[in-house]
DNA sequence: GCTGGTTGGGAAACCGTTTTCTCGTCGTGA
DNA sequence: TCACGACGAGAAAACGGTTTCCCAACCAGC
């Protein structure tokens, strides 16, 4: 390893490609060519060129490459809704498929502030991003990007109200035919299903899904309506109490989060009602902390976000090398069994 | 806005500081003085590079600039153990205290993999980083990152053992202090301290900290010892009723963390113990799903994790100004009270 | 021995900015 | 009227690579 840095080296102590060149005896140029493996030379030349680059601990200067080239190997993640438990893994996901490249993610919250938003966004195109994944936290579909012609949108779990964007969301539908399912073949009739607020899109369309399941088996909720509130025990607990007064022979509850289907699991043990032997009790999003967390742990549909996350950073990848994708692709969820049903 | 790209300009229609100066009618070094106010020109000659720039949209290629400054604008931010909910508040504290500049946040997840963490560091150093932060996710010291002379670092969370290096850590000292004075001013004089495994530095010097505390009163755990056990809410549940057993008259629990809290909360209510009537009970980390659901709603130390982030990134930023500044920085807690004291 | 093709490697332009240096011009004071 | 500053702006050299030419040398074939 050279310590003290060639004459006219900076002082930083890095390398440059002339370093190299100069160690190798060739030309910049020759140098280049060599790491790059185009060009025809001689193997002894290439292999210098390799030992110099080994000794000296050359390694590329990005900003150099980048202006070159355009392309700067970064893409922008916006979160525009706060990094939260939904966030998370689909940002984990996506940086999983994007790092497994020579692809860095630039990380942006907006904290849904569209100020903030203008001001990330500016910043992603003055850096030359590659590309920009747009995570949303819940599946209500939002407006596109402005003024973003030049560089390939992703939109993930929040699709764009535009559809020649290109949108990852969750299987909704799928999600709730699993559920549903597993409760009709376990041999559950009398099926109540508790939700958040009816203004969320994810409340609302897994409400519409649970009926028209239910239906296809001839069913039809054991209360006949569907109780909308907000996504927490508290509500949870109101509830279970609120179905079993309307409908005692209430055999299990269908849940649209894991909060909730906690609270139906904790109201239904303090009443002493048995789960599952009474009643079962299903979530959804496979929150950990939640579902194993409640007595009895959950059984629940995993949405899967971390995948989400991956298809998304794909399918970016994709759109950089090969243009715009336009449409919406959904993930399938999965049904997680746990003791509560 | 002109559309159509003049001669020679790259088919990405962005416009270049050439385009600028050849609207304005002046070279590009004097357009580049006009737009940085640096050097002396009229101020008309000044505003007919403004009116080009405003014309044109232009907006100056990173790449470039960075190439010349050698600086990128740019910061690492390594999780070391996986994106959690510790991690989390961190990181987003730092995005802010980074993002209000023109600073980015390179987001590097290494889930505990040390060849990921190689990896990702090497990314980051041929990116040309201005800094690393790195933050872990337990409170536990960490080896420092190696080969990382050229550039400034700052833990955060997870202080690095080497005391050269710049950290940021929450003061659990002063978190614990809070609570146990809180229960002792609240007339609580038979406290029992409940938390996670001993092999958490976490637990181990928060529980080392509670005695030392409880002693300044001139009080001992009620049990004679302290409970270690796991960070979940079945431990809480189990070591409440174990406590009772043991020293009946406890009427207070400081707990290691908020779902250990939870536990003991949900085992005294189902053991007929009013909460806070008869006992009260403190958790620790304010994570507010927790917290907040729990029955009742738990007084809680909170560690401001969004601080410490904020902090590290400040640090950062000094450091990358003004060079290392070693040490360890606390920052302090906050007593969050509820209704379960 | 001359021609023509191949091969290995160098020179130089280029990516888009910043910054230094230089130079012409104008105004002012002697 | 001349000389000297100050001022304004342009030319050019960086920054560190990539890529496109282009040229010298070498070989085979006639």
């Amino acid at each position: 390893m050279l310590v003290t840095s060639a004459p006219g080296s900076p002082s930083d102590g890095r390398a440059r490609l002339t370093d190299v060149a100069a160690l190798a005896g060739v030309s910049v140029g020759t140098a280049s060519k060599a790491l790059n493996g185009g060009g025809r030379m001689r193997p002894e030349t290439r292999q210098r060129v390799m030992d110099a680059v080994e000794e000296l601990g050359f390694r590329p200067n990005q900003h150099a490459q980048s202006l070159h080239s355009g392309r700067s190997w970064t893409v922008g993640l916006m979160t525009t809704d706060g990094i939260g438990r939904f966030s998370i893994p689909v940002l984990l996901g996506a940086e999983d498929a994007l790092g497994a490249g020579k692809i860095s993610v630039l990380l942006c919250d907006t904290r849904g502030d569209s100020i903030r938003e203008q001001h990330h966004l500016r910043n992603l195109m003055d850096r030359r991003v590659d590309g920009i994944i747009v995570a949303g936290r819940r599946t209500d579909p939002r407006p596109p990007l402005p003024g973003v012609e030049s560089v390939p949108v992703v939109y993930a779990l929040s699709p764009s109200t535009d559809p020649s964007d290109t949108s990852v969301v969750t299987d909704d539908r799928g999600g709730v035919r699993l559920a549903i399912d597993h409760l009709v073949s376990t041999g559950r009739t009398r099926i109540a299903h508790v939700t958040g607020p009816e203004h969320h899109a994810a409340a609302r369309e897994r409400a519409r899904y649970a009926v028209e399941e239910l239906a296809d088996s001839s069913l039809e909720p054991s209360t006949r309506r569907i109780h909308f509130g907000e996504w927490s025990e508290a509500w949870g607990r109101r509830a279970a109490d609120a179905v079993l007064r309307t409908a005692p022979d209430t055999d299990a509850f269908f849940c649209g989060n894991d909060q909730i289907a906690r609270g139906v699991a904790d109201a239904l043990r303090e009443r002493g009602v048995a789960v599952p032997a009474d009643v079962a009790v299903v979530g959804y999003d496979n929150w950990d902390t939640m579902a194993l967390a409640s007595r009895p742990p959950l059984t629940t549909v995993d949405t899967n976000l971390a995948e989400i996350g991956r298809i998304a950073a794909l399918e970016l990848l994709r759109a950089i090398d090969a243009g715009p994708g336009p449409g919406v692709h959904t993930v399938p969820c999965r049904l997680v069994v746990r003791e509560s049903s």
